[in-house]
DNA sequence: TGAGCGGTTGACTTTTACGTAAATCAGCGA
DNA sequence: TCGCTGATTTACGTAAAAGTCAACCGCTCA
């Protein structure tokens, strides 16, 4: 494995920009090392940008994604602080579940979509 | 089956605001009737208000629901179009099957987290 | 040694998806 | 006829998530 990646290779890797990934350094996302000012991106960030951009994908906000990012580094702290982490950790099951259950119900429309273009297609080739 | 529905009939229903709805219709994602100035929504046009939020829900913009909108309608027009339409579906569903990628992936990384928290808080049982 | 290349910072701009506020209107019950 | 309620239009405001641009730095290699 690879022990860091420049700015410009991880815009490569995952087609963003620079600009893009700099946002989301400035947000807390993610913190790369510097040797002098330039950013040197560790695969433990790499992981964490793939992480993000995957948040993006299902529609949550920078804001949210932090929350998830949270969830995962886990546990530390005491009893407390590990059940609500338990709790957070449900909240966002509870919310992909949503999204599953969307997908699902999207996926069965495509479905039926495509299927009345199928039977257009064919009375279109019965007629000719 | 109702006839029609008020705005603030469906706002309370979705949880939505009425600038919202009208900011759909603005959009041309919906096309409710009047009844003088007043807008009245038939189903149709509550079942395409449930199909946006839904879209939203999974992070696509106003854009890329009003194509989604635009294949639920189908077929009309000649082969050339029809074919079209399958190509847009088959896009999107490439699309709906990331996001469900997306989402597994996501909760195998809770699973892992909600593990380390039990783990934890087992460990912390057994030292008390 | 100077030109190019990749990286950085900072500031301003843009797009999307609404929020908010003001003025107006239409019906309706007292 | 008054005042309330609920709806409409128009217009400006705003937060999030970057895009864009300018000025600058530090290396390298010809």
């Amino acid at each position: 494995m690879r022990e860091t990646y420049t700015i410009t290779e991880l815009t490569k890797e995952f087609g963003v920009s620079t600009r893009t990934i700099r946002f989301y350094e400035d947000e807390g996302l993610i913190k790369p090392i510097r040797r002098g000012r330039t950013r040197l991106f560790r695969p433990s960030d790499r992981i964490l940008l793939r992480q993000i951009l995957r948040g993006k994908r299902l529609g949550f906000s920078i804001a949210e994604i932090k929350e998830i990012i949270e969830v995962y580094k886990a546990p530390s702290g005491e009893e407390g602080q590990i059940n609500l982490m338990l709790a957070r950790i449900n909240e966002k099951r509870d919310e992909l579940e949503q999204k599953r259950q969307d997908i699902e119900d999207t996926m069965r429309e495509m479905d039926e979509a495509e299927e009345s273009c199928l039977g257009r297609l064919a009375e279109l080739g019965v007629s000719q």
